[in-house]
RNA sequence: GCCGCCAUCGUCUAGGGGACUAGGACGCCGCCCUCUCACGGCGGAAACCGGGGUUCGAAUCCCCGUGGCGGUACCA
């Protein structure tokens, strides 16, 4: 069994490519097949060198691996013009103005036989005797596909559903060329939450994206493997393992989907929350390119979904806030909330050993001293701490800080609210 | 125009004649937990595109309509 993933170079890969990559990568991990990674690059314009990296850089991203390949489209034009030229010779197609046309019965009916579809019958009376070169000579997409694919002994050939339409011009250049087609399965296409064509303006669009908004590849693998496909009623997560293991065709839906990124962002944030500290952390580190605290990690883990989130949630812990966020300080900093906030300073610089159970100690005993809600004095450090009113646990956002950090971010804070620098 | 694909909660889907007062998940709403934000727990609202058939019986099968999408290129 081999399957292939040809996509055209054209810039970012897809999700709904990313997708048609994982399936054909799943079935041929399945079976003990090969898949093979074909560029279809005959459109010399669109396809750069960059443009087939950003394919390739995706794939890798994505933990995809290819058995054979990459290989050229356009680098077998020698091959697909001897085969226009037999083509032509055994009168299948015929010379049109310096072009080269298929010859296409009036009568009768080409089938495709598609695993997720049926057979698909298009009447040969709905095809016109179509181009399989142009007059310079070289080969068009559908004589290069069906070559190409016949060549690499393709078994089964995994697309999108924008490709059903001209599969039967694949058949019946193959059929000319007398061989059997391939074992189609045609994709439903993917769509942004408006019912269009999924594009930048959707936010995420391509696999890069996803990567750049703070995704796990596993978490992109899992979700994007359901859009279109399902194992039963119930089971929402898998390993890639179990991805592999249950995955087929025949369960493959025959609707578009949706591109839904708030389930990606609850799934993300749950595969996050099952990830060790120290491969968060590693995560986190090599996508921002800095070193920071297990600790900070660690305290904010199940409060994040994607690993930029961590940024905004524990950054306070990698580097001193520059300033504080207006509203939270209007919010926070009321009649009294100074006073409390010096009380607060004590206790912790009374904790001992220092550590969040005795901040927390120390902290609820203000509290109850103090008869106010636990907010009013544990927000005005968080404030002073963070700029936001936003951040973990804050016994556990003290300790991680460090006593004497902290306690000179409240003296900050306390000469701000008197009016300071 | 012609050809083709598709049609269940807002979204992803389960369903393949009786098990359906249509199940699960995200999202949404409410409650609980609570130092913020989250996590978690509990509960709730929410769907079979329309019309004809077939059948004792249709979300499930057939036909028509409607809608969405794709193809119809000397693009891929």
């Amino acid at each position: 069994m081999r399957d292939r993933f040809a996509p055209s170079p054209t810039g970012q890969l897809h999700i709904g490519g990313g997708r048609t990559a994982l399936y054909n990568w799943l079935l041929a991990r399945k079976e003990g097949g090969a898949m093979v990674l074909r560029i279809e690059d005959t459109d010399r314009e669109r396809s750069t060198p960059e443009n087939v990296e950003q394919i390739l850089d995706a794939l890798r991203w994505l933990e995809l691996s290819w058995d054979e390949g990459p290989l050229s489209q356009a680098e077998r034009i020698g091959r697909h013009e001897a085969c226009i030229a037999g083509l032509v010779e055994s009168g299948h197609a015929y010379a049109d103005e310096g072009a080269v046309r298929l010859r296409v019965p009036d009568e009768g009916e080409t089938v495709v036989s598609d695993v997720i579809r049926g057979d698909v019958r298009f009447p040969n009376r709905s095809i016109d005797d179509f181009v399989i070169a142009r007059s310079d000579g070289s080969p068009l997409y559908n004589l290069a596909v069906a070559v190409d694919d016949l060549d690499m002994g393709i078994t089964h050939v995994i697309r999108g559903d924008d490709h059903l339409s001209n599969t039967p011009r694949q058949v019946m250049i193959l059929q000319a060329l007398g061989a059997q087609p391939p074992v189609y399965a045609h994709l439903p296409l993917l769509y942004g939450p408006d019912g269009k064509k999924l594009s930048k303006r959707h936010g995420a669009a391509s696999v890069q994206e996803l990567r750049d908004a703070g995704y796990l590849p596993e978490a992109v693998r899992n979700y994007i493997a359901l859009l279109g496909w399902g194992l039963d009623e119930t089971t929402t997560f898998m390993t890639t393992d179990e991805l592999i293991a249950n995955f087929s065709l025949e369960r493959v839906s025959r609707n578009p989907a949706v591109f839904d990124e708030q389930k990606l962002r609850w799934m993300n944030g749950r595969y996050m929350r099952e990830l060790p500290v120290e491969q968060l952390q590693a995560r986190i580190e090599a996508m921002s390119g800095r070193e920071v605290p297990r600790e900070a990690v660690e305290i904010s883990q199940e409060k994040m979904q994607t690993l930029v989130d961590f940024w905004p949630l524990a950054g306070f812990l990698v580097d001193r806030p520059d300033g504080y966020d207006q509203k939270a300080w209007d919010k926070v900093m009321v009649d009294g909330s100074a006073e409390r906030l010096e009380a607060a300073r004590k206790a912790i610089e009374a904790a001992e050993p220092f550590g969040p159970e005795s901040i927390e100690e120390g902290l609820r005993g203000l509290v109850e001293r103090l008869g106010v809600k636990p907010k009013e004095v544990f927000q005005p450090i968080r404030v002073a701490l963070t700029g936001t009113t936003v951040s973990p646990g804050i016994f556990e956002s003290v300790a991680a800080l460090g006593r004497e950090e902290a306690l000179a971010r409240i003296d900050a804070a306390l000469q701000h609210a008197r009016g300071g620098a």
